[in-house]
DNA sequence: CTCTGTTGCTTCGAAGTCGAAGCACTACCG
DNA sequence: CGGTAGTGCTTCGACTTCGAAGCAACAGAG
């Protein structure tokens, strides 16, 4: 044990100020919540998990289809988990999984009527959580800004390479597919245009 | 299937504006890259998970000792999930659990030396993975501007009640609702902000 | 064409995660 | 005191998640 009268955290000489380790660590404790929050939500309108909902939403942001790549890609999980997942929203008929005729390897997942009507009867509930939790507390120039940040920030970490190279070979996924997910306006084509 | 030319998304009537969507989803994406990168360098510089971490600095950041729920709650996590990482961390010799002299029920954790140890040695580098995905792509504008946002969005949500008013002790007929998170308002774990 | 390396997806085993139920202790009320 | 409600933590069972290994299909060189 250790009598403490002063912090017991050392910070390296890497040592940022503390606004910027505070800005950090407030950052994802509140993207821990909202994230809880829309689980719950999610669960109790549609019986969904976030990641169900993500796979839904991108497939139909991507007008209906994808393969299981872009879809991982886009959903950042992992390709075994997606597999896991597909499986089920298939058995619960809200996807389809079908061959690929441009490449025979390669798994095509189409969102049915049922996943899209099902996409669209939660989405609004949905987005009336994010509006509570999120959006309501903020003003328009706090928007502006944090959609800025926020794109500049992924940007950036989708450029990085994967540091500390791949174990074997890695897919410079730099060039291949072209913002298939569509994630900064997987909702936005929409008539909300104003 | 189903030809489509339009967006197959219909946002009801609470459309927020494109803008808000694309923040909102760019955020999460954006968090949820970071939250990978930091997890593969936390497991290869010190063999911890984020959730392993995230308890010990929190014991850090309140000298050392907290309760269970006190974790619990600053972690955002389940406190089952708690218990089976305190397990892990507690045999790792990371951490120590013993009675809480005020409250015979509650566990009190305690941070080892070792445990302290390995914070420290892991931080500098953690720290730099942070800086390296997430600050440097931000001016100082940015930061504070983004520190200030999440600061009022965390306590907005903080604030919130759980929607479905959970079984608090001013029920005089508790039914006991499938109650959704912890209510607990405990804000002793701050942040390791200096 | 065939050989070899690469890519896309799935299967498999191990580990992590959660909510519900259970146990132990505290607080309140008569 | 004794009884009941409330709180703190752990156990339990079911599900999810991931990485490694495996299988099938493309791609390039010879």
């Amino acid at each position: 044990m250790r009598e403490v009268t002063g912090p017991l955290l050392d910070i390296g000489d890497e040592a940022p100020n503390p606004q910027q380790l505070g800005a950090y660590f407030t950052l994802m404790e509140a993207v821990s919540l909202l994230q809880h929050q829309v689980e719950q939500q999610l669960r109790a309108e549609g019986d969904l998990s976030s990641v169900q909902f993500q796979i839904l939403t991108s497939l139909a942001a991507a007008n209906g289809r994808l393969t299981m790549t872009q879809l991982a890609d886009g959903v950042v999980y992992s390709r075994s988990g997606l597999t896991y997942q597909a499986g089920l929203l298939e058995r619960a008929g809200l996807i389809t999984r079908g061959p690929n005729p441009e490449d025979e390897r390669a798994t095509l997942v189409t969102i049915s009527e049922k996943g899209l009507a099902l996409v669209n009867r939660i989405l609004p509930g949905h987005i009336k959580v994010v509006r509570r939790l999120l959006l309501e507390p903020m003003s328009d120039d706090d928007l502006h800004h944090l959609g800025d940040i926020m794109t500049r920030v992924r940007d950036h970490m989708r450029a990085q390479p994967p540091r500390s190279a791949a174990p074997r070979k890695r897919s410079p996924r730099s060039d291949s597919p072209p913002r298939a997910t569509a994630t900064t306006d997987t909702a936005g084509g929409g008539e909300a245009s104003e």
